[in-house]
DNA sequence: GAATTCATATTGTTGAACAATCATACCTGT
DNA sequence: ACAGGTATGATTGTTCAACAATATGAATTC
């Protein structure tokens, strides 16, 4: 197990600091999927008070990365594949909804923009953590062209949950590579304004990620 | 302040009882908006902990019936204009996603039918408050048919704090009335299997709704 | 080998204590 | 009188210790 240290001052609470710190090892895959959290033992590892890591699995547990079971603790969540494919129905309602609201000059295009740029130089780097990390910006994006906090927050619940299944595959390095050219393609259908054609491409990704996923998924878990 | 009493002992932790006893009264308008909960005051109101309280608080922060602010303590929010225009575009993305993944003979289809036929009852009987509580359900119905958990927690969500904004207005008592024939229409079109008339009847009642709702919030607080 | 009982460990909850931070009233100086 | 700073008091944030309630697992019994 990788060093827990929590030194790192957030902003905001301490609970706040350990649940982003915990977050972070979640997704990057440090704990198994399943795996069973004892209070104290996690208490001592992030060296904070009992009450206060019950704190921070209660928010984790609303961001919806743990499972509190009465009496028997909290769980790594492990998703399988009904997961997965309610993961991509969410994806597919919430951003399909934000780009047929798009409006020309949104900021939130000009940002899919950029990053759809940053994905291609990272891609020619071969930095792929950094392209995944990219790529989910990217759809946060998307999203907010729809200027709804309380969409984006939804978005960000099934993204972070996406994010983990990715961290619990083992070879998710280049999963999201085929899709740095769609990316950049439904970025100029958007600045052309034609949103139907855009809703159309956006499926076909949708539908070609979630494949990806559940194929990767069931090669590892069967 | 009405009584507090929550010796109605829910299944699961104690805290989730005091947060599902806590959550019908700011439901119900018990709580002032935007009025800052201490929390030695609450608990001793509860008769719990202050430990046990803050766990409390956590839970109702995260279905964004309460607002944390760090060092300062926790508030009833005060949803506003932005809030409900936002609601209703949640709702929007959310609800048509799901009636256009609408199959024929789905089990929520035919709860809708139900709800809509009781709340047709309840309205001839004067009972405006379960006529509200039936059209949340039929709403949520709905949204099950999308059969996808992860978009109807979503939803429950915003239809919470959509709730507490009924709360919070006090003459919110009729304010579903209108929309009953509307519901039971909307029912006989999705049994039809007409998708796309469903869908406009569905925005026609959104637009409808959020009017009505724009126009008492702006009567009792602008 | 299956079911029951008992012992152990973990979670759920409480109360008290202290540190850190914020709000308020008071005071000072010009 | 007023702006600004300071001290005081109250509230939140965090920790610790204890106990009750519940689940886990092993030993026992049939």
């Amino acid at each position: 197990m990788a060093k827990l240290s929590t030194k790192d001052l957030q902003n905001g609470s301490l609970a706040e600091a350990v649940a982003a710190r915990m977050r972070e090892l979640l997704i990057a895959g440090e704990f198994a999927p399943g795996q069973k959290l004892s209070e104290q033992t996690v208490a001592g590892q992030f060296e904070v008070s009992r009450n206060t890591l019950r704190e921070v699995f209660r928010l984790l547990t609303s961001q919806r990365l743990l499972k509190h079971i009465a009496n028997r603790g909290v769980f790594v969540v492990a998703p399988d594949e009904a997961a997965v494919i309610d993961i991509y129905r969410v994806r597919s309602v919430i951003q399909k909804g934000a780009v047929q609201a798009t409006v020309k000059g949104h900021p939130a295009l000009a940002r899919m923009r950029v990053l759809s740029e940053q994905a291609k130089q990272a891609s020619s780097v071969g930095n792929w953590r950094q392209v995944g990390t990219i790529n989910m910006e990217f759809h946060r994006a998307m999203v907010e062209l729809s200027d709804s906090p309380r969409l984006s927050a939804c978005f960000d619940l099934v993204l972070a949950e996406l994010r983990l299944v990715f961290g619990q595959l083992k070879d998710a390095a280049h999963l999201h590579e085929p899709y740095i050219e769609l990316n950049a393609c439904l970025v100029r259908t958007l600045e052309d304004g034609e949103i139907p054609a855009a809703v159309l491409q956006l499926e076909a990704y949708l539908l070609r990620s979630e494949r990806g996923v559940l194929a990767a998924l069931q090669r590892k878990i069967g």
